[in-house]
DNA sequence: GAGCTTACGGTCAATCTCATCCATAGAAAC
DNA sequence: GTTTCTATGGATGAGATTGACCGTAAGCTC
């Protein structure tokens, strides 16, 4: 995990359908090289996976909330994590230190649809209570930064 | 956008690496019609990119906090939007509705670098107060679901 | 309604790029 | 000196990409 895998995570992110060529010639390497480095990169399962950034607006999924959840017993156990993953407008779910024990991302379509979520999540046992931030504008998301910190 | 192409979504996100022979076999398509809508698909911008998925820990960022800013102003403009993507290990910046006006998603190495990044917030202008929220443990992470709601 | 035009996808096949694999060589570690 | 790791460069086969062609459905004219 050297500077040069660094850099290809960061090409990769950018652009993961780049020809190995550009990617080698970017880093200073040959194709081969670069390819062998990369394979082991998801050997490794530092690279999990090649995917696709979709627009939550094109698939309907215009209105983006962070849900807290209350409860009165432990939740960061897996019946827990599976009753969230069975709901598709959960797109991550965290157990987290504070006064809420679970932090949820939610994405709908509506306001409606998102209350209809809401209603669901108290139905998660051991919850007791939800308090929801709607987002209003999403300056950007992006992937990790390969980088070192600033 | 019809069923055919939310189901080509929903097999790119899982792997973007599929040959198109194998996406146009999983819907019912040849090769070629599977690779016009795809491209079609990204024409529209509906698929934003092709990426990678990369796992946190193994680029030393195994602290992960959701941020949220108090501020004595409207902090909706790009001015605070490029001065919180000034910051790397800032992932995610939303403005939200509610008490706080900001919710940030923030990645570092450690909670001293956390302390740092929360420095760094405070000299942003019109801040004037944080409350982080610390993750202790992520259930899942996943892209936006193509399917329709249920 | 019949016939025509056009737009829109679709299939199939040809071509050409690129991923993948392998032999080899050099450098670094032990 | 030996072993191991990682690089290069080339061969080859898989798959991306493109173009020619076809079927269907919607809209138009008469």
């Amino acid at each position: 995990m050297d500077e040069i895998d660094r850099k290809l995570i960061e090409l990769l992110q950018h652009d993961a359908a780049r020809p190995y060529s550009a990617l080698g010639e970017a880093v200073g390497l040959s194709s081969g090289a670069a390819h062998e480095r990369v394979r082991k990169l998801r050997e490794r399962g530092i690279i999990r996976r090649t995917t696709i950034d979709v627009d939550p607006v094109a698939l309907g999924r215009g209105v983006l909330a962070f849900v807290m959840i209350d409860s009165n017993a432990w939740m960061g156990d897996p019946p827990t994590a599976e009753a969230l993953l069975a709901v598709p407008v959960v797109e991550e779910a965290h157990v987290i230190a504070g006064s809420s024990s679970l932090l949820v991302k939610v994405r709908t379509g509506s306001t409606d649809e998102l209350q209809a979520v809401l209603r669901r999540l108290f139905q998660i046992d051991g919850v007791t209570g939800t308090q929801a931030i709607v987002v209003l504008q999403t300056f950007f998301e992006r992937p990790t930064s390969s980088l070192s910190a600033c």
